[in-house]
DNA sequence: CATGAATGAGTCTTCATTCAT
DNA sequence: AATGAATGAAGACTCATTCAT
């Protein structure tokens, strides 16, 4: 009859799991995480759970292709926007550190840590970090074309460079280095960098 | 009858241990791994490994010791030759890939994740963390001291950058990404960055 | 509005959940079949079941009494006949051998099994097997009468023995013995028993 | 050291588990039986059960297999006597309804109908059977060679009915038939067919 | 000391049944 | 009346840890 609310109200749900999955696996680790944890927390009944999630392990895919999207939009608003990169990296990382960025870092590194082990996982994971190269390279390029970048720079080691400082400075964070540490690491790293290829 | 072969014998069997506790986790993940595999892989009985570890966190805690001192080694090889970084940094990189680096890395991202929940392991981290800092901001140091590196740099926040990014390409093999382009990512970046300080 | 068309679609619908349930019976077992599969294949949503059927035992029941049914129907059919029995042995044996006999035999012994717990379902069965006696064991007396069967034959073991065969044959079928030794079985056996008590 | 003894040790525990999972089964059917309950009436712990028996299938494979041995046992008694069928097969239907064997049939019925779904299981079943068929027709060629049965009997029909017979009359018993009928039952029916081929 | 059999608490997952719409 | 989403009790199976031998 209502295809579209009961879609829309499907789509919330799982929404409300995911949300609840990625708290409590951030909370517990996600083998220590029991689905009980996990339905009490989305205010769902341990049934229900099975209704939008097969098992487990999908819950898991989902929290994943989540914070991979994160990941992917966290780094594009990075290298998209037209500002010169010293000012937008500043005002960057300033969202770096957004209110549910801690539980999706925390995680983060078990979603690398099972990848390791998970074909489907890590190519996921691969594929996502392939189209974050893109973007940035594209973001580097168009920088070597107005100039602002030397000719013959290497931009995928480049591109390559500046998301894995980014990837380092979440383990950072996640060891509990200071903030004020990290962003003057971020920004200072990124300077250099740009200053010796400018 | 002898204490000091017995001694000798008890380290050796530990490290038998350790090693196949290390080989299990990295293939099947920490809560994956059954007491029975890490027993089987060390060729030890079950009871055995109860006199050694008191319990399966106990043999995490000494994987995990043997990580940090892993990575900090690694670090401190490259931070500590006297040569120029850029011929260090090439041979550094060769070493960077040895057998057993893949098991370390796979749990490495285990333990980060892990040290996010656990104070006790985020505490062995960070302080093993401020080390290594030490030892890359001492040797950017006396390179300023040799005129090698502008004054006034942030040693730190390149130290630290420096860190992240090492800490970041082990992410992208984990990944899969190609040892090619991380090879280069390491050296184009490393220099960049040193040119710029420079 | 017409009661009688209601209720003659209540009995096509009560019908058709119970062919459902004896498909899918013989498919998966009683106890391994789900509600939802009895509600697909009776192209009936799950609710509706209920309306029908108190409970899962309940659909049990529907299918124990068809079942019992259709084996009084067909010995019925078998010792009724005016012809003599060899001729309307080997025509019964071609009926009995029908299409959805297979699932009828199937969910047959899931009912002898279940009966050997459960006091009502063993009282039906209790019941129709004693009518199904009562058909043979008339049929026997009415051929002593004729003086085609010995007088003094018992003839309450002889038609026990009649329906103990057919049943120990349905047995046979479900093992998978050749229907040609089946056959064979039946007719030879009835015959040496006729013979016997001629 | 001591594997005999570890291994009658074994075997005695295990014959324990089948005891006990033979008498739940009976008592509760397969799939209404928890592995609790095999495991307390076995006075073994849970754990132990999975020490021995892979899983529930497993356990009931075991039985399987003993309630086939068992009824091969049964009939191979009775048709492998030098004495002639009749007195023996009197002697033989007083052991037919020994302590155990109420439990046995009931279960019997059921490892019938899961055959009927299971490849495995009706192999199993249905080679024993040709076992059994075996046995007694060998029997009943040896009473042809002596000149007690006719020549030209198909005796593996008649095999096959005496067996079918036997098994009839299982499934009488539990459908509560009385011992009395059922005895006659066997007794006339098995006289009338050697009367008929004698 | 060494072993590995034994334990049983703990967890994922299923599914009969209900009931709001 | 009809639906099928939601519930949560129930049960198979695992595995860290212990301890008798």
């Amino acid at each position: 009859m209502c295809p579209k609310v009961s879609t829309q109200y499907k789509i919330d749900v799982k929404e409300k799991i995911v949300n609840a999955a990625l708290m409590t696996f951030s909370k517990y680790g996600y083998d220590r995480t029991r689905m009980d944890d996990v339905a009490e927390a989305a205010k769902v009944s341990k049934g229900r759970l099975y209704l939008y999630f097969k098992n487990k392990e999908e819950l898991f895919y989902a929290i994943s292709e989540r914070n991979i999207a994160e990941l992917k939009q966290q780094l594009s608003t990075l290298f998209t926007g037209k500002e010169n990169l010293k000012s937008s990296s500043e005002n960057f990382y300033e969202n770096f550190r957004s209110n549910n960025t801690t539980d999706l870092e925390k995680v983060f590194f078990e979603i690398i840590a099972e990848s390791s082990r998970n074909l489907k996982l890590r190519k996921m994971l691969y594929e996502q970090r392939i189209k974050i190269f893109d973007v940035v390279i594209e973001y580097l390029n168009s920088q070597m074309q107005r100039g602002l970048i030397k000719k013959g720079t290497n931009t995928k080691a480049i591109a390559s460079g500046l998301v894995s400082l980014y990837n380092g400075l979440s383990l950072s964070r996640v060891l509990g280095i200071s903030e004020t540490l990290n962003k003057q690491t971020w920004l200072d790293t990124v300077r250099a960098i740009f200053n010796a290829i400018s």
